[in-house]
DNA sequence: AAATAGACGTA
DNA sequence: CGTACGTCTATTTA
């Protein structure tokens, strides 16, 4: 690893540091969960603790001479009085963080480091007039700020470090930077901003204008006074927006602009620092309840960082301590190919294995028992950590190398291998698997079929585990989660893009074995940093209990996979592609000319401008959009002109047979040779809300909503020795977990009924007898109740069922007066996710979204709505896991032949063996049925057929 | 060659 | 101005 150490040490000029430190206390705090960082008195400490590391962070890496921070200050400023509803938008700091404040200035005073707050200026002011005494001064000035106003300040003496997505990924934003990002110079960025506008201070700008055209603009008339000069030269609508906005830009760029020169009563010989208080700094910690690490971390960079020349820097230095370095040691690694050195290997470490008996042995058969909080905590260190090497994809595994590792030691096995160190590692794996660590239980079982070994549970997966702890985020490879998790700097040069899995047979080079060692040990330490986590939010019983045996389940669906009639499949294909040809040629007709169905851009000027057509609506980058709503709405609108509608039509008709052929021919090409069967893969770690996803091909997509679609579900056969596909789904799940959650009597009452659901609830939604519901009543009732869980809009239900958003509003209302609970259960979601900061399902699984603190509407709303909407898809999708497993234990335990070929959400397919049709329809029924208890039944229904069109019910 | 946009299939 | 996904094609960007 090289130590990226440029910075100032080279230049002879002096660095001076601005921070805005409420950017920074926001940030702080919303990238630390409040939970884990609060004393016992209750007093959250999240943001003081991020601010610390984080500034530390930042000092490490720049290495300033001197340093300020600036607060903005309760009270208006000079720009409420320009523009009244400035920031008006923006929502109070939650409590938690206000109180945080006060202790962040206590921290920086007992560290020795100037802070200043103006009364009516702002901090960015403040930052701004510090910035322009440092260049005055001769110095370089960073100014360390994660709101955009401050890039007017950069210039070849001042850069913005401005946080990416995650805050150590600091953007040096200099001229350049600026210009490559927006296309104007830092000192015409106020220009471009005041055009824009700031959703997030409730400043408008010219609606229709984003960066692009700003800057456009801008360059063509070099100044905001151009553009008002010649605002009548722009022609177009957004000429036409422009000059009906221009006081507005002018107004906003008066407010935008810093002001430079503030008397602040402090000088640059003020802004040293490294003094500290150790008696104060000592009394804060103990207050905050801080650990010692923290302490020395802090301490680390203060005591050595700033006052000092930058002669002294080389020396003073601490080595590159921005990123938690962490040594990953290699363990000792062995090959070996006889089974007499992998005994004696094994011998000389059991010894260092010391995983307690209650957890290695522990199955969580009773599923009732969920809340059973079994905790792994110090076990992950006395384990075995097993990996292997090779080609994961279900139907084609291929095992190149296995390792184990006990702590500081390995062996290496490469495959195949000989007879007696098979029957070795297959008796080792059935006796060790629950004192075993993984990363990725299920691409392992691939890798160890293709060698015929097995490995029942393992204590611990790191891959679910970074799942549990961040569904949101993703890591595509195992140097991603460690670069994540763990907070390191691979180097990725050497090895192969996907993680653990290498293509290339011939990778035996020397290379190799250091790469896989290093695999070892991120995993190693990816258990130790995730299993506290783990314990520490009771998620144990979900990884063991649900995600690990799940995970086996999905081995075997994907190593089994799904019979496909070909012939079948390639003639459709090739039905649908004559359809498709033939309304492509109609389409053509009308157009007069040969223009491509599928670029939305040639269709754009078709529909638009040679039609002439009135567009509907836009997409989210402002062109029209040519979606199947708005062609449909086109259709209608266009009976006169016949030529158009003869157009619309033939497109309409070629979108869909075109769209149903690429599935066709999707699944033709995914079908694997040697079977016949298509064989996906279920991603377990990628669905933010726990659901599982399907890739190559994705089998959860196949249509279902007409019957041209419909058909191609004909095509999913039974394979040799089978007779049938049994289809299973969930009846309305989520909205039975709405009741049950909720407590709603009137919603439980509804499905204890066993009438007719959307009926039934239409009835008393509209006070009539159920013999009076008309065709319209039920579906809208309906469309009603499946938008509850989504956060669907009255304005989205109005759209949606072609009624005016009065009656959507209407029937919102009548529906919530009649299931009260269900209203403020929904409400409470968003509530308690605001304040813990994530969402949680019935079994634990959680959910973080620090977007509902975003002082963007858009996001904010965005985030809510998923808010309200993770607990209940999640929680379908944890009872569906724990069905699945007692489903296939049910079909294990009587020894039927059937099993479970597909999970499409709330529906199970299964291949059914000759004669067992009636027995597994009922195992698997009452696996589903039965999952978990709810205050109301969990309905099932199943159909069975000779082909899974023929099987749906 | 890789990234983005737009469209559309499912629950 | 409805959540959660994956895939295809055209088009832009490096």
């Amino acid at each position: 690893m090289t130590d990226t150490v440029t910075l100032n040490s080279g230049s002879s000029k002096h660095t001076l540091l601005v921070v805005d430190g409420h950017s920074l206390a926001f940030r702080a705090f919303f990238a630390m969960p409040v939970d884990n960082f609060s004393t016992s008195t209750g007093q959250a400490t999240n943001a003081v603790w991020g601010f610390a590391t984080m500034l530390a962070q930042v000092i490490d890496t720049e290495q300033p001479d001197l340093l300020g921070v600036a607060f903005d200050v309760k009270g208006g400023t000079f720009r409420n009085e320009l523009l009244p509803q400035y920031k008006g938008t923006r929502e109070a700091a939650p409590e938690e963080l206000l109180t945080q404040l006060p202790l962040i200035q206590r921290l920086l005073t007992a560290l020795g480091v100037t802070y200043i707050e103006k009364p009516g200026y702002e901090g960015d002011d403040v930052i701004a007039t510090l910035a322009t005494m440092g260049d005055h001064a001769g110095y370089h000035t960073l100014v360390l700020s994660g709101d955009r106003d401050a890039f007017q300040l950069v210039d070849d003496n001042v850069t913005v470090l401005y946080p990416g997505h995650h805050f150590k990924d600091l953007k040096h934003m200099d001229p350049q930077a600026i210009i490559d990002k927006y296309k104007v110079t830092p000192a015409q960025y106020p220009d471009l901003a005041a055009l824009r506008g700031e959703t997030a201070d409730n400043i408008p700008g010219v609606p229709g204008v984003g960066d692009g055209f700003a800057a456009k603009w801008i360059n063509q008339y070099g100044s905001l006074e151009g553009i008002a000069a010649h605002a009548d030269e722009i022609g177009g609508k957004k000429g036409e927006s422009l000059r009906a906005n221009i006081d507005q830009v002018m107004l906003n760029r008066k407010v935008n602009a810093l002001v430079r020169d503030i008397d602040l009563g402090v000088s640059l010989n003020d802004l040293t620092f490294g003094s500290i208080d150790a008696g104060a700094l000592d009394t804060l910690f103990k207050e905050l309840e801080f650990g010692a690490r923290t302490k020395t971390r802090v301490l680390k960079t203060f005591n050595t960082g700033g006052g000092q020349t930058a002669a002294d820097q080389g020396k003073g230095r601490p080595d590159n301590q921005s990123q938690a370095e962490l040594d990953l040691n290699l363990p000792d690694n062995t090959a070996i190919s006889t089974v007499q050195q992998f005994d004696a290997w094994i011998d000389e470490h059991r010894h260092d294995i010391a995983v307690s008996e209650e957890v290695a042995a522990f199955k969580a058969k009773d599923f009732s028992d969920h809340d059973t909080h079994i905790i792994i905590g110090e076990n992950v260190h006395h384990t075995w950590t097993l990996a292997a090497w090779g080609d994961d994809r279900p139907g084609r595994s291929h095992v190149q190398a296995l390792a184990i590792e006990a702590g500081k030691h390995a062996v290496m096995i490469a495959f195949p291998c000989e007879a007696a160190l098979h029957e070795a590692l297959n008796a080792f794996l059935s006796q060790e698997h629950g004192r075993i660590i993984v990363h990725g239980y299920k691409e392992l079982l691939h890798l160890l079929a293709a060698a015929h070994l097995d490995l029942d549970l393992p204590l611990f997966d790191t891959k679910l585990a970074g799942y549990l702890a961040q569904p949101d985020f993703h890591a595509d490879g195992l140097i991603q989660a460690a670069e994540h998790f763990l907070d390191i700097q691979v180097d990725e040069e050497t090895q192969p893009a996907q993680g653990m899995l290498d293509f290339d047979a011939e990778s035996t080079q020397p290379d190799a074995d250091e790469q896989r060692l290093r695999d070892l040990s991120i995993i190693r330490e990816l258990a130790g940093t995730l299993a506290p986590v783990i314990d520490q939010r009771e998620q144990y019983w979900l990884m063991r209990a649900v995600e690990l045996p799940v995970s086996r389940v999905l081995f075997e669906m994907e190593r089994d996979g799904a019979k496909i009639d070909t012939v079948r499949l390639r003639g459709m294909r090739d039905q649908f592609a004559q359809d498709a040809r033939f309304a492509q040629e109609t389409a053509w007709q009308f157009a007069g000319s040969q223009l491509n169905l599928q670029s939305p851009k040639q269709l754009q000027k078709v529909l638009f401008e040679d039609f002439g057509l009135k567009p509907t609506k836009r997409t989210k980058s402002g062109s029209y959009t040519t979606n199947a709503s708005a062609l449909q709405d086109l259709y209608i609108r266009s009976v006169d002109n016949e030529q158009a509608n003869g157009f619309l039509g033939a497109l309409l008709r070629h979108r869909e047979t075109n769209k149903l052929k690429q599935i066709v021919q999707s699944l033709i090409d995914a079908v694997n040779p040697a079977d016949e069967r298509i064989h996906t893969t279920f991603e377990q770690t990628v669905a933010a809300t726990g659901r599982l996803s399907s890739v190559d091909p994705n089998l959860q997509n196949i249509p279902n909503r007409n019957a041209a679609g419909r058909e191609i579900r004909g095509v999913f056969v039974p394979g040799e020795g089978y007779e049938s596909l049994l289809s299973c789904d969930y009846s309305q799940v989520e909205l039975r977990i709405m009741a049950d959650l909720s407590g709603d009597e009137a919603l439980i009452e509804a499905f204890r009924s066993g009438m007719d659901f959307h009926k039934y609830v239409a009835s008393m939604v509209y006070k009539l007898p159920v013999e009076e519901i008309t065709g319209d009543q039920r579906s809208h009732v309906k469309a009603m109740s499946y938008g509850l869980a989504y956060g669907l809009s009255t304005y989205g239900l109005a759209q949606q069922l072609k009624i005016a958003p009065r009656e959507a509003e209407s029937l919102k209302n009548r529906y919530f007066e009649t299931f009260g609970k269900v209203h403020d259960y929904l409400e409470s979601l968003v509530t308690t996710a605001r304040s813990k900061g994530y969402t949680e399902t019935m079994f634990g699984r959680r959910r973080y979204f620090p977007a509902l603190q975003s002082t963007n509407r858009v996001a904010r709303d965005a985030a809510e709505r998923a808010a309200l909407n993770a607990p209940i898809q999640g929680s379908a999708a944890d009872i569906m896991k724990i069905a699945m497993i007692q489903a296939s234990r049910a079909l294990r335990e009587a020894d039927v032949r059937s099993r479970i070929i597909l999970q499409i959400h709330d529906e199970l397919v299964v291949e059914v063996a000759p004669g067992e049709a009636d027995q597994v329809t009922a195992l698997v029924r009452n696996a589903m049925e039965h999952a978990v208890e709810l205050a109301v039944p969990l309905d099932v229904s199943c159909g069975i057929g000779a082909d899974w069109q023929l099987a749906a019910h």
